[in-house]
DNA sequence: CTAAACTATACAACTAGACAAATCATAGAC
DNA sequence: GTCTATGATTTGTCTAGTTGTATAGTTTAG
């Protein structure tokens, strides 16, 4: 008489529920009080029931704002925990972004530095998000010199395309001068912006850019999520 | 997993940028709803981190006013915890080595693909520590062909150089064809390998390189201590 | 007996929404 | 030019609800 576990009929039955389509990827689904109450039982064995629905990536559940069904990933897996890959050259130019910040402020001495300004000096920052089938995949912060930029930070909010950004400011063309790579831990608030634990592995990218005339016009670090990118560096 | 609270790391995010700078005494931050976005959290525990703020002189808020630096810049201590630099064209070619492992043995699918064999042909692995200043930098293993390169196990014994060991077995010149990389988390044996401790981050490097004729004769794999080490990659 | 599954309770952390109160920017009146 | 009325912003406060986590106890199968 091997039972099957109650919370496992539990997911069969709301597996089933999602799969027939009463509810769309982001909807929003019934307390676990009210499934308690539905299937007269803990909540813990319910907790117990969409916890190995959130761990296969069916739902996604938010403290304070419950539980929504999870969209499925648009690309499918490359190996068996990379999914995407990215070349160096287009670092934190993935198509999908959102946008966290957009703010001009004095800079401080390491952004000097690699901008070649004075310590105070107005730098444009633009903080967000890079994502691909809505999952993130990467967070970045590029700052860039608001003097040789004037109308930079307003059409970047336009439209948060870097490479447009630019171009509406007079940098036609721009190249890649240098990167530089480094693994790192993910920080707190870098685990809430990418969907991480605490101290997951970060692929980190700082690289500059540079104008025709050779004068910095970009500073960007880019946060990888490292169990979900991997970055190809071909010659050529 | 004692994670840190959401508003906690709010409170070390602002902190940082209000310790390197950005923000002077008298400056007024961006609205809490305007926080509560780029955090994409709720506007209550923006309120939480803001109040902790106030309440040890750091900020000050007035209704209808806005909320205020009040404190001046610390010092604050940028962490320059990596130590070296490295050219990706120069992964794995460290000065100091220790060999750990040199063997011969039939290869599995993912290396039969990589080196255009086929599953079973046997190769030469070569696993090793590459150490600057006696301290372990990284930990490599790459593979050979053993078919192509005959005299390849007992040279590596000899030389522990890559390159001298390839030139010995007729191999003058090879190029990196690509590069791959991301991060990872040590395992325990890495993490004794590279002192560093179970769970740090690495920075993994997945290498090919082929011969002149364009025929893979090495493919590589190096893991990198992300807080001693940064590799660059220059347009050159 | 022991381990797994489930129940029971309590609290912490966060979300959600609504409204009040103070402030600020702006336009119009004088 | 100065003052004032007005409306939009912004912080302060309140209530309610939801998930996360910790602890402890009970039942059941092997």
């Amino acid at each position: 008489m091997a039972r099957t576990p109650v919370w496992k009929s539990i997911v069969s039955t709301l597996e089933g529920e999602i799969a027939s389509g009463h509810y769309s990827p982001g909807d929003k689904l019934p307390t676990e009080a009210e499934y308690a109450a539905r299937f007269g039982v803990n909540r813990h064995t319910v907790r117990r029931a969409l916890s190995d629905m959130a761990d296969r990536g069916i739902l996604r559940s938010g403290r304070g704002a419950g539980v929504f069904v999870e969209s499925p990933p648009a690309d499918y897996p490359i190996g068996r925990r990379v999914r995407f890959h990215q070349n160096i050259a287009a670092t934190g130019r993935l198509p999908e972004k959102k946008v966290l910040r957009v703010e001009t402020r004095p800079c401080d001495e390491i952004e000097a530095a690699a901008l070649a300004l004075a310590p105070g000096d107005a730098v444009v920052v633009y903080e967000g998000l890079s994502l691909a089938g809505g999952a993130p995949m990467a967070h970045f912060e590029s700052i860039f010199p608001a003097a040789r930029l004037p109308g930079m930070a307003a059409t970047l909010a336009e439209t948060s395309s870097v490479t447009e950004a630019l171009g509406r400011n007079g940098i036609a063309d721009y190249v890649r001068a240098e990167t530089r790579l480094t693994a790192e831990r993910a920080s707190p608030t870098q685990a809430l912006h990418l969907r991480l634990r605490e101290g997951d592995p970060l692929l980190k990218s700082v690289s500059l850019n540079v104008g025709p005339d050779g004068a910095p016009v970009e500073r960007g670090i880019t946060w990888f999520a490292g169990d979900r990118i991997t970055l190809t560096v071909t010659p050529d």
